[in-house]
DNA sequence: TAATGTTTTGTTATATTATAACAATGTGTA
DNA sequence: TACACATTGTTATAATATAACAAAACATTA
């Protein structure tokens, strides 16, 4: 049997909850909103996130522990994310930047280490927030 | 009272131990580690993490939940933090590298939002694991 | 279709990471 | 000294994540 291609039931399960959601969501807040969906323990949340993950569906916002649907299509592929974090309102956005993206993809630091990945997260009061 | 300038007990111990080390240390393994010098509780040990980071003398590597010492004095001011990270050996090696900084530093997306601080860790398998 | 090997799932238990709450102690200032 | 407040110690608990293993689902092929 060939690992799968397509979204298993949970997986679907949780993206669809993650993709409703307009910002990150915890995974023990994802396990009570899906739990009417037949999803009763941490590892099934944990296991779907994880794949989720893996293809690029979702991201984990590494400094919340939270996860995000991804907004930008070619993140299946380049395994570069960049996201936006007001500190004030904990609004997170995916940053689309072919700039960026372009210049931390070549970027090589002096320890001739070739980079395959990145997560770049920035911090700031938004704007919404600042206007208040 | 203001607020301590200096380091506090407990700081400096766990400090010393950070530096130490040539890798990122976890809470828990630092709990063990200054249990002979009298601290005893988490709450001891993340309390002085906590300032330690605040301060810039350590900072947390939020993919992996450690602790490493700084290696470039000027994130005291900056809080413009970048990593490589080795996916096979998790050797972490703080980038301290201008152009990168500056770069990052002056990236405006079109949101709007101004950014007081970043994280950047980037992903791949270092120069001595690959030789193997 | 039955046997096989593998992936995915369900389940229980437990490990790991981090914070709440509050009393006690220390320290600078008036 | 009296006050304000920062820091510490302590216990308990919350939040995040994984180990281990049996059961079920599914593709392959005999
Ligand atoms: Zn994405
Ligand atoms: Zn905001
Ligand atoms: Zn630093
Ligand atoms: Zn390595």
């Amino acid at each position: 049997m060939q690992k799968q291609t397509f979204l298993t039931k949970n997986q679907q399960i949780v993206l669809n909850l993650v993709e409703k959601s307009s910002q990150p969501l915890k995974a023990y807040s994802i396990l009570f909103n899906v739990q009417k969906k037949g999803i009763k323990a941490p590892l099934q949340v944990y296991r779907a996130l994880d794949r989720l993950v893996e293809i690029g569906k979702i991201h984990k916002i590494e400094s919340r522990n939270a996860f995000i649907a991804c907004q930008d299509s070619s993140c299946q592929i380049s395994k570069a994310t960049a996201f936006s974090i007001c500190e004030s309102c904990e609004k997170v956005t995916e940053i689309n930047n072919s700039k960026l993206s372009k210049y931390l993809k070549n970027f090589k630091d002096n320890s001739g280490m070739k980079y395959s990945k990145y997560n770049l997260e920035f911090f700031g009061v938004c704007k919404k927030c600042k206007n208040k």
